[in-house]
DNA sequence: TCACGCACTACACACGTGTGTAGTACGCTG
DNA sequence: CAGCGTACTACACACGTGTGTAGTGCGTGA
């Protein structure tokens, strides 16, 4: 997943995976039949932990204990590389899904208030998965922008903030989004 | 630019490109030296393609036209494939940085109501930027489970609704926001 | 007319890489 | 002890692909 995730799929040789683990080529290849079949092995423990995730994170809320629920997910940060990926090539179809029905759950879980939109639920799950992974997925073009190191403590402080923040107001108030959806009614695609 | 964002970099070949331009492949190589040039050429070409869809959003909103300023963004669609790939590549790092300065001086001309945030602009920005990215990056999966191509005028406006709900309703109220927050200071990185 | 540059093609080469095959050492079970 | 499956290695092969080179036709300016 290392491999994968530095360099990319179609860079990654079997060669290299194999000196990375200190065996021979032959020896991946006897294990996993075929590079694809390497990629679906990688791709369904990744599905696993994703799963494992959230089944904490669901027990630390549970429990009431945030800073456990925030910390339940850090370790994730070793598969940023390779969910990024693979969310692109297209292969993580299932990754993507089930974090968009991971995300229905906590939104009938927790429901905002005053909320009530003609907008799908699933329709919001699906975009706040989606923004969601855009962490993951533009880490080290955040890091840079951020002027700091997004997996080190303080450079996680400043993204949580900065994510507080975010999600806590509203980018537009009530009006302007009034006016916008006006706008988009009127709208003609041609 | 099309086989690029369709198969990704390295399994794009030269002899591809050609056919689908009806040349020889030393005639791309002619042009463009090497594989490597030519996707700088690309990334050349995305990065002056944004800046002008940049300037003519910022003149449309100086007109006041919203539906203008909507629909000038919808062209960007026949990059969004090479675009992700690029930007998990790492490539596109000056692409990026641009969006994050446009994010930036947006944040600045249209400052959001009570905003008096000890997070900096450029933090703010900078996610905003991968938000927005997010969209186009994960353009398939989303339709996937919006259940509507959102290429079409009907996802479109489907997307776009969700969007404005999401962007001027807050997912966190103001006391929750707090006490992550709290919870954030007296959080452990061990 | 002639020379020259340019767009363009055809072809060959070197190399990396996935895959197939044969073979070895080792532990387990009857 | 014999048989057998398993983890593992070494090696060769076929193939795709980037790149280099030589060559052709054509438009243009002196």
């Amino acid at each position: 997943m290392r491999h994968f995730g530095e360099h990319g799929f179609e860079r990654t040789t079997i060669r290299g995976i194999a000196e990375t683990a200190g065996v021979s080529s032959g020896l991946v290849r006897h294990h996993f039949g075929s590079k694809e079949e390497l990629r679906k092995a990688c791709d369904d423990y990744v599905l696993r932990t994703v799963r494992k995730l959230n089944d904490e994170t669901w027990a630390a809320m549970r429990e009431g204990d945030l800073g456990k629920a925030a910390a339940v997910r850090r370790p994730s940060g070793a598969y940023h590389r390779y969910i990024a990926r693979s969310l692109v090539d297209g292969g993580a179809s299932e990754l993507f899904d089930e974090m968009v029905r991971m995300s229905e759950a906590w939104l009938t879980a927790f429901p905002r208030e005053g909320a009530e939109s003609d907008v799908p639920l699933r329709d919001r799950a699906a975009i706040g998965t989606a923004w969601g992974l855009a962490i993951p997925i533009m880490f080290e073009h955040l890091s840079r922008a951020f002027g700091v190191d997004l997996s080190t403590p303080e450079g996680d402080v400043r993204l949580a903030s900065a994510l507080l923040d975010l999600y806590s107001h509203p980018l537009m108030s009530p009006e302007e989004a009034a006016a916008a959806r006006a706008g988009l009614k009127g709208l003609r695609h041609d």
